[in-house]
DNA sequence: CTCATTACTTACATTTATGTTAGTACTATA
DNA sequence: TATAGTACTAACATAAATGTAAGTAATGAG
């Protein structure tokens, strides 16, 4: 959890709120989330269990935390199906689908100039 | 400092190497980074105490934390004159610069999907 | 009754990022 | 001798991010 005040958090909050930039890093920027929104782009919608195993290394917690900052943030959606054993599917919202530009030139700046043999 | 070996560490490398999207979301991801890189993309050329005058909130430890990591991955210079008392210029390296229209698209992204009121 | 399946949650532990405060070296100028 | 100016560094402290291991609820199949 984070604090309720901190100059941390101030900082943080009047970064986001005066640079476009760092807002929408903010809002990419987990360890994780890359990986999450690429597969998304990439199948469309996503069961959690096939999602977690195309991801092998992350836990549990930390995806599952991954995902609600990305929901909470208006990038992805859950849906749940009232089924046992339960399903759930993930997939972009419309602002999700939004940052696809921007991912990809990321992603093509990435590979273009991370150094050999990185 | 970072520990020479932990999960953590381990899971970040391998992420950078294999995802362009993150390496370069790595490397202008610091709290401080996309308001540094946006002055050098505005001013050309900045000594550090000018720098440093326009970024009030940042405390002289970390903002120079932030420069030595942009220079050590090759996004910045440092260009130290030897004259007293000392000045020293930074700006962006030619990579630097070929990073401009990716943090152009980050900008123009985020002023235009942050929240009303954030 | 037992077990498998799915999508989680809980309690705990570690690592990493960020922040605070004070101090330094060097010289020119007053 | 004292002070100002610049670009830092050092020692210390806190906040936030990430990771580990185990457990849970619900139900159908055997």
């Amino acid at each position: 959890m984070r604090k309720e005040s901190s100059t941390n958090l101030e900082n943080e909050v009047q970064i986001n709120a005066s640079c476009g930039m760092a807002y929408t890093l903010d809002l990419i920027g987990g360890r994780w989330k890359p990986t999450i929104l690429w597969r998304l782009l990439d199948y469309g919608s996503l069961r959690y269990n096939k999602l977690r195993k195309s991801m092998p290394n992350v836990s549990e917690r930390i995806l599952i935390l991954q995902l609600r900052e990305l929901e909470n943030d208006g990038l992805i959606s859950r849906k749940i199906y009232p089924e046992v054993p339960p399903r759930v599917e993930y997939k972009l919202t419309e602002l999700g689908w939004k940052l696809e530009p921007v991912l990809r030139l990321l992603s093509d700046w990435g590979d273009a100039n991370r150094p050999i043999g990185y």
